[in-house]
DNA sequence: CGTATGATTGAGCCTACTCAACTATTGTGG
DNA sequence: CCACAATAGTTGAGTAGGCTCAATCATACG
């Protein structure tokens, strides 16, 4: 099971049993390979799985009534797609991938039986939904109480810290696969304050460009001034129940 | 029991056996009373305890290293507060009390026991979970994908539903106790257009206000003209384990 | 009656948006 | 391998809506 990204994951927040771990192999038995700029589901077909994202960057999204877009949340590898569907008998979330990747999905039940065998595992699922409840709340801040400036200096160290979780060998660099229209349509923002804002970023040395990536030079002060806080790196498991055997 | 918000929340959803009723009376044990415009917490002492709301409301806020502040979420009766921190370790979350009113304290193990001996509560709080999620997603929407007209409209067609679930006497009439700044800071608009853009809405017979409560003259253009989904009225339990005796 | 809080209104500014043209880059087929 | 198309990014000009600052009005409360 070492090329789970769920188990490397997790793993980062608690110890697992081989128990526990097959119990997370059973999510991830299934693969369906998908494309760049693939439409994964849109509206009604998605409840009834979530996806386990093995390989790629994805993001969902939600085209609004006035001909906006609002993608909600992007998704690299080892994460859960679809939870906020749990509580949803319907919906109007699309799931686009942005790289080639690989998904393996699995049925609402699933979590079904996690819950049943293992109340750590359930604990931990719990608790990764109130962090991501946490990082929405941040989502907010920066998109509605801040200027562009603000707002994508946040989106950059969010995204920096997120894929530190899987990726420890990340320094500076982020290689970048969404184009200006998307990170705009994150928080609301057109393109053109998004180009504009990032040259200006660019001109004052916090980040340098080039094809497809973006280097924080200057992660410090892109934190401070978009009052970011890392949720990822720690998390309070102190609570947790301990595993049975 | 019958005195339970929570249960009755709860209940809204599934039904609850007596034993999973005892297990939520014991998050409501203890009581602590509270006094309009009181802080219940500010900083680092609110992580070690969660809150059943059983009267009044109240919100969650930070403030921003600018001076403003961002209103996180608002809290009801029968909701709980203090889910997000559960990943937390330390945060910098504050909690304020609009009006009197009557809050339940109890420890994040407390959590834990329901985890145990309930996999139907605990699916059932994942739910909640992940509604929440929804919701925030909605917020983020409302707040930067729109002009302030659809986001306050948003604000109330959002309110009114909230309310609805535990109170079914709920017609088109909303008490606010909640002044325009703190409207604004919620979304990140000043107080000043709060005050103009409810003014614009009560012109076209959209809403009318009297002393410290709003009425919905129109719910559906509302609705309409901010994308609104009712994400509180039903919830997807198909999924769920079943009581054990 | 005086004070405090909240709501309203006005004037001026500034920033992000819109619209549009242009440049750069990437990918594809002849 | 080149020509062309498609996509992405940049830049400019003009506009408008929400912000700031500030004064005034309304309401509630001691």
């Amino acid at each position: 099971m070492s090329s789970s990204c769920l188990v490397t994951k997790l793993s980062h927040y608690v110890d697992l049993t081989d128990q526990e771990k097959d119990l997370l192999a059973v999510l991830e038995k299934s693969e369906q390979p998908v494309v760049a700029g693939q439409e994964i589901y849109a509206g009604g077909d998605s409840m009834e799985r979530l996806f386990v994202v093995k390989e790629g960057w994805l993001y969902s999204y939600a085209n609004l009534h006035d001909g906006g877009r609002h993608i909600a949340r992007i998704h690299h590898p080892g994460d859960i797609i679809g939870f906020p569907n749990l509580a949803l008998t319907h919906h109007a979330i699309n799931l686009r991938a942005v790289t080639k990747g690989c998904l393996c999905p699995f049925p609402k039940r699933g979590l079904d039986e996690v819950i049943q065998q293992s109340p750590k595992l359930t604990a931990l699922f719990l608790t990764l939904s109130a962090r991501e409840q946490v990082v929405l709340i941040d989502v907010i801040r920066a998109a509605s109480h801040s200027r562009p400036r603000e707002t994508l200096a946040y989106f950059l160290c969010d995204l920096i810290a997120r894929l530190r979780i899987t990726n420890s060998t990340m320094t500076d660099t982020i290689r970048m696969p969404l184009n200006q229209t998307e990170i705009g349509d994150i928080f609301g923002v057109t393109n053109v304050t998004v180009s504009r804002t990032l040259a200006a970023m660019e001109s004052e040395q916090l980040i340098a460009r080039s094809a497809g990536s973006v280097r924080l030079l200057q992660e410090d002060a892109l934190k401070r001034m978009s009052d970011f806080y890392d949720r990822y790196a720690e998390m309070d498991t102190s609570w947790f129940p301990k595993s049975q055997a």
